[in-house]
DNA sequence: CGGTTTTTGTATGTGTACAAATCAGTTTGG
DNA sequence: CCAAACTGATTTGTACACATACAAAAACCG
């Protein structure tokens, strides 16, 4: 004798972490227009981990092979990424940020973490802590 | 004499969202393969709200006007809605759940709640209530 | 050693997602 | 009442995101 379970979609994981990444797509586009939030993560990771092959990089960063290759290509296209053959394995691309690509990441850092900022803003510091670790056990 | 602050990608709450996002996407394409979760929604909020015109039911479900057309021309090639021109307003263009789309709503809701679970499983009730207020701030 | 299996990169097709431009129809204000 | 402002829908262009399929190279293994 269960009740028919009413769907709200408002209630639902799903639509509210689509909600909260548009908001936080539009705060980071606003900011930094040259690149996406996509970009900046390979960006981010090339600039702490150094040259990687292309699908290392990809999986560093949660991207499967087709859409990591799009995304350096994009990148490369505005000379923020280099790839060139791997000496030692004829399969890879070695992916590297470009000067450029280092000084676009230095000078937009800071708005970056601003930007994570403004999408956790209507949350005080305890909040915020909160969510990032129930976010962080939910991948 | 600031520190310069090391930007760390997996301390960052976009790519936290879109990690938990994928994992969602990934869940529910396995438990409901008919539809994505984009479609879902707006049977859900068709089911929910009756028919409505386009660019309502894409407000409706937080999807603009080019992205709402080319999910609502999906799901009518599947039969799932119908479009109708609006008598009173001959702009508009009415969106209905067809017969064919209540059935696999009322055959499928289960099934996305129980995706809504999965999603938070790692996280016990009190602290699954914690994060869907604290995101449902973030909107 | 030689064959099977994996890995890497590439290509293609489908589905979001949004900006911007356009056009038709509706509403409003002077 | 009519021009201006607004709304609804469509189109085009760019950018993820994943599935699938493929070729070449590398790794593994009996």
């Amino acid at each position: 004798m269960r009740k028919r379970p009413h769907y709200v979609l408002d209630d639902q994981v799903g639509y509210l972490l689509r909600r909260v990444t548009q908001r936080h797509l539009a705060l980071f586009s606003g900011a930094i227009p040259q690149v996406t939030t996509t970009q900046f993560a390979v960006i981010a990771r090339l600039a702490e981990a150094g040259p990687l092959s292309q699908n290392h990089l990809g999986r560093a960063v949660a991207m499967d092979a087709a859409t990591i290759k799009g995304v350096v290509d994009r990148l490369a296209r505005q000379g923020l990424v280099t790839t060139a053959p791997d000496a030692g394995d004829k399969r890879r691309l070695t992916v590297s940020l470009t000067d450029q690509g280092q000084v676009l990441f230095a000078g937009t850092v800071q708005t970056a973490l601003g930007v994570s900022e403004g999408t956790l803003a209507p949350l005080d510091g305890a909040e915020r802590a909160v969510l990032m670790a129930l976010l962080a056990r939910l991948t």
